[in-house]
DNA sequence: CGCTTGACACCGT
DNA sequence: AACGGTGCCAAGC
């Protein structure tokens, strides 16, 4: 250890980034990937790294949904589904897959 | 080393 | 307002 200034990857910091989302808040994949510092539109590896995300629900990848205040999608277990009950959970109310009061629950980093 | 994939976003119709 | 096509980025094979 020590000597890999990379060994973190791009969907590692996306995760790290994930648990900065506060409890009965959501934010966009589009935000996080501008937090991310990369021009351009990384948004879509995000979405990928997410997917891929082992740490589910720990991390709290079902906090990131779309630009337009849709779902998105979520491939843990339980599928989107859970993906939603988790969020009620959190105070999070969804309907007709699209989150109420997005912008107000919307959290900018 | 290049092609394909994917939990998006944006623009035109 | 809804739908479809296009563009961008990182990872996997």
């Amino acid at each position: 250890m020590g000597n890999r200034r990379h060994g973190i990857s791009f969907a590692d910091r996306v995760y790290k980034l994930c648990r900065k989302i506060p409890k009965g808040r959501i934010s966009t994949y589009k935000l996080v990937g501008k937090k991310m510092g990369r021009r351009g539109q990384i948004y879509r590896a995000v979405g990928v790294a997410l997917k891929k995300n082992p740490y589910a629900p720990k991390v709290p990848c079902h906090r990131v949904v779309a630009s337009d205040g849709s779902l998105g999608g979520y491939s843990a277990k339980g599928g989107i589904k859970t993906k939603i009950k988790l969020l009620k959970k959190e105070g999070i109310q969804v309907k007709n897959n699209k989150i109420i009061d997005f912008e107000k629950k919307l959290f900018r980093f």
